[in-house]
This record gives structure tokens, C-alpha cells and sequence, in this order.
DNA sequence: GTCTATAATCAGATAGAC
DNA sequence: GTCTATCTGATTATAGAC
């Protein structure tokens, strides 16, 4: 990145806070740019239009999201069990949005609103994130240690979306983050109505 | 209801369609109006705003989903198992969305956009249907058949969230919405990992 | 690189004919 | 009860000074 980047990343990181809290047309660029210190118009010098910056921050907040949940699991090892992977993948998940990453959050608010041709392209930023948990769910079920009648894909989509849904709800009260996160794991692993020790 | 409501009516199952697929700020007058079969500014003969219009959405939305829940928890009698009850109203509501009620898949994707004052309203309107909820999970940990370990509000914010966007992903195929529905339940209950027969 | 205008657009809402 | 025509307001986007 060159020098002149600053106010172009601080423009972005007011955008994924505000489109987090507010929605895509919820977030005005006045409102951005305020969070950027500067006015509306000043935002056309570093971005051709609204879209295009609403594109770059959901290309970011999946790129976050991906490395920082790759590397939770990657630390494990190769030979680490795949619910053990998949355990800190769901963990990690839910700490990232919590600890307040605006770009992952601000993904996971505004994906269903954004226009269909971004969405094509965000998609397909999306699918090695996608296949990412896709392997981990399948791996546990070839490795017998998950139900194999369990459809892959509905298990992927069901959990993503709870995952997902946190940042909307959580408030900092008596759970902080790490004990969300593993009720989040027990809960999808294990169940509500497993007696765990 | 008056003989007057049919046209009424049509605009609510127009806006309930619409919202559902566009969200709330994607959801045009124009468009409501088409599938209700007149121009937008008939809509105004009907209701004083689309804020007002979307608000009785919201809240038939509510009312029909919590409805058709609770009848299909209470049916099974005052001596059913707390899991059983528990497991019934995952199906139910799993079963409802996907059996395409556009009023509570509307109530799931734009609640996150509607404006403070209508949420506060809406949020009064929600507030049985999830008492409902936090009384089948509370009593199934006071039974023992569920582990006490879980947060009940956590987990019914999980819940919650991991049922409503089945409507957003949901794709007729091989699985129909009885399949989706029961790997929604075993998967809560019972977990991933969780072996059962 | 940011500002002060200002244009262009679009959707919600209103007026009044039929 | 629905239409055509119009108004209003908000927001994205542009022009041009500094």
C-alpha cells in the first residue's frame, strides 16, 4: 500500500462499521464520511461510487474472516481430529465477529441486500470460505466421528447462519465472547439435549 | 372482517411477497402494487404509509407463525415430554417458512432494517411468541433432559437465528421442507457429533 | 484532497379527475 | 376505489473553487 492510503482505509473502515450497525441503505455516505472525518463528496476522490466501496469492504470482511479462521484451525496441525478442527473453526468464528471485526459483520448484514451483480462477484470471493467449512463438516463425517445422516450442506448453511446471527444479538453482559463461542461449538456438536461432562 | 378487505387483503399478500425476497428497502411501492394488481398510489387508499403497511406484515407475520407453533406444540398434549415439545416447535416453525408463508420469512428478513419506533412495536408483538420459546427450553433443563450448562437465552438466540434463514437459502431439491426441518431438530438436539440411531 | 454548491435520480406521498 | 399528474424529500453523484 502507498502513502496515500490512509483516508482510503479510514473511509473503509467507517463504511464497515457503519453498513455493520445500519444496513446497506441504512449507511449514508454522509454518515461514512463523517466516521472518515470528512464530507460526502470527498469520498468520490477515492472510490468511483457507493458500490464499489461497499464491494471492497465485503471482499475484506471475507478475506478476514477466512485467514483469521484458517489460521485458528491450521495451528492444530495436520493431525489434529477433524471435530477438533471443526470445534475451533466454529470458535473462532464466533469470536472474530464478537471481538468487533466491522468488515466479517458488516458481511454477514448486508449480504442478502446487496445488488445481484456484486453479489455474483462476492460469491465467488466466497466460495474458498465456503468449501473451507464444507471439507470440515464432510472430513468429521468420513472420519465416523459426526452423523453421516446429516446432509452436508444443510449442516453448512444452518450453521453459518446461527454463527452469523451473533453480532446482531450479543451485548456484553455475564457471557463474554470465548463463553458465546463455546456454547455456540457445544451447541452445534454436541446439542441441547447432549450430556456433556 | 368487512366485505371491503379484499383488495386490502391482496396489498398484505403482495407486501409480504415482495418484502420477503427484497428486504425492506427493496421492497417499491410500484411493485407491491403490481402484485396486488393497481398502481402504488392506490396503496394509499388502504394505508396511511408503507411504514404502516409493512408494520401489519410484521405483525400478521408474528401472529401467524406463533400461532401455527403453539398449535402444534399444544396438540400434543399438557403431558408431553419437554423435548418432544421442544423438538415439535423446531419442526413447526421449520416447516411453516419453507411452506412458503411470505408473512413470517418477511417477519425474518427485514426485522434487522425496520425503523426503532416500529421495532419497539414489533418487538412488543414478538415479545409472547418468544416467551413461548424460552419456556419449552427452560423447561426441558428443569426436566434434566437438556443440559443446564447452555445459557437458555443464548441458545435461543442461536436457535432462532439457525431456523429463520432457512427461508433464505432453502431450494427445493432433493430434500423437502419435512427433511430440512428434521435435521434442523436432530441437529440442535442432538448435535453433529452426537450418534443416534 | 477536501470543500461548497448543485445537479440528477428516485421513491414515498398528495391532489384531484373519473 | 383506482387512475394520472405532480410534489416533496432524501441521497447519490458531479462541477469546480481552494
Amino acid at each position: 500500500m502507498g502513502q496515500g492510503d490512509i483516508s482510503r482505509t479510514r473511509i473503509l473502515d467507517s463504511a464497515a462499521a457503519v453498513l455493520r450497525q445500519k444496513g446497506l441503505a441504512g449507511a449514508k455516505l454522509s454518515e461514512i464520511g463523517m466516521g472518515a472525518g470528512m464530507l460526502a463528496p470527498s469520498i468520490y476522490h477515492h472510490f468511483p461510487s457507493k458500490d464499489h466501496m461497499v464491494e471492497e469492504v465485503m471482499m475484506e470482511g471475507i478475506y478476514r474472516n477466512n485467514r483469521h479462521i484458517m489460521a485458528r484451525v491450521e495451528v492444530l496441525g495436520p493431525n489434529a481430529a477433524p471435530l477438533v478442527r471443526l470445534r475451533a473453526a466454529i470458535v473462532a468464528h464466533v469470536d472474530f465477529l464478537l471481538t468487533g471485526d466491522d468488515y466479517s459483520s458488516a458481511v454477514a448484514r448486508i449480504f442478502g441486500d446487496i445488488p445481484d451483480e456484486m453479489r455474483k462477484r462476492v460469491l465467488a470471493a466466497y466460495s474458498s470460505f465456503d468449501n473451507y467449512w464444507r471439507d470440515l463438516i464432510v472430513a468429521a463425517q468420513a472420519d465416523g466421528s459426526a452423523s453421516d445422516k446429516f446432509d452436508a450442506t444443510v449442516v453448512r448453511k444452518f450453521l453459518i447462519a446461527m454463527l452469523d446471527s451473533c453480532s446482531s444479538w450479543y451485548r456484553p453482559g455475564k457471557l463474554g465472547p470465548p463463553q458465546i463461542a463455546e456454547q455456540a461449538a457445544d451447541l452445534l456438536l454436541h446439542g441441547f439435549a447432549g450430556k456433556q461432562p
